[in-house]
DNA sequence: TGCCAGGCCCTCTTTAGGGCCTT
């Protein structure tokens, strides 16, 4: 199974091309269903974070002040993640983060990224909703600390995305499950994908993966 | 001081609107 790196991030808002920037990282490396090593640092991107932020998140700016600067940090984790594929819960969001952070460290990232809350939709999809928080207690998956902190959710990401490449082993009587694999999953139709769940022919489903 | 996004997906849809999810 492939090493994959499950990042999360702190950030003082939602967008980074409206000015929101990073406050803290972590990154998480998962192989053959276990967390085999871990990053994580606060940055100081010069941001200023905002009340509501500081109660989300417990971050406050006296401790983004005290960290790093975000480039050294960026550059640091990137070294960290190498050129392991990577996933987070909502990647998109993360992955805005990532890319806009690393370029203004000088760096640009070459790796795909899977997404744990897609994969969620549709391999959990009776779920009450696919919070990250909401799925590891309907998962039963253990807490690994205060829900948004980055280490503590990039753990609890890593957890669910094990759960989730052990439902598409059992479901499609997969012989591994590669990064590839959860991308092309992600990606397609949830009515597609549904379908096939429901209607308990997995064989298609095989016969296209296995065909590449 | 503290504004703000966007891709995915469902449906009372597709010539659109709105909820979800991340901080």
């Amino acid at each position: 199974m492939d090493t994959i790196a499950v990042i999360d991030f702190e950030t003082t808002g939602i967008s980074p091309e409206h000015g929101a920037r990073a406050t803290e990282i972590a990154a998480v490396l998962v192989r053959d269903g276990v967390v085999v090593d871990r990053y994580q640092s606060l940055m100081n991107a010069g941001a200023w974070v905002p009340p509501f932020i500081e109660a989300l998140t417990g971050i406050s700016n006296e401790m983004v002040r005290a960290a790093p600067p975000a480039a050294k940090v960026m550059r640091e984790v990137a070294d960290f993640v190498g050129g392991h594929p990577m996933a987070a819960h909502n990647a998109s969001f993360d992955r805005k983060f990532w890319d806009a952070e690393l370029a203004r460290a000088g760096r640009s990232r070459t790796q795909d990224f899977a997404c744990t809350m897609l994969l969620a939709r549709r391999l959990l999809p009776h779920a009450p909703n696919h919070k990250l928080g909401t799925l590891v207690e309907f998962a039963g998956l253990p807490v690994a600390g205060r829900y948004h902190r980055a280490l503590a959710d990039a753990e609890m990401a890593a957890s669910l995305l094990v759960r989730l490449e052990d439902e598409l082993v059992a479901r499609f009587r997969l012989g591994a499950v590669t990064h590839g694999l959860l991308c092309e999953i992600q990606g397609m139709p949830a009515r597609e994908l549904d379908r096939f769940i429901r209607s308990g022919t997995t064989s298609g489903v095989r016969a296209r993966f296995f065909a590449r």
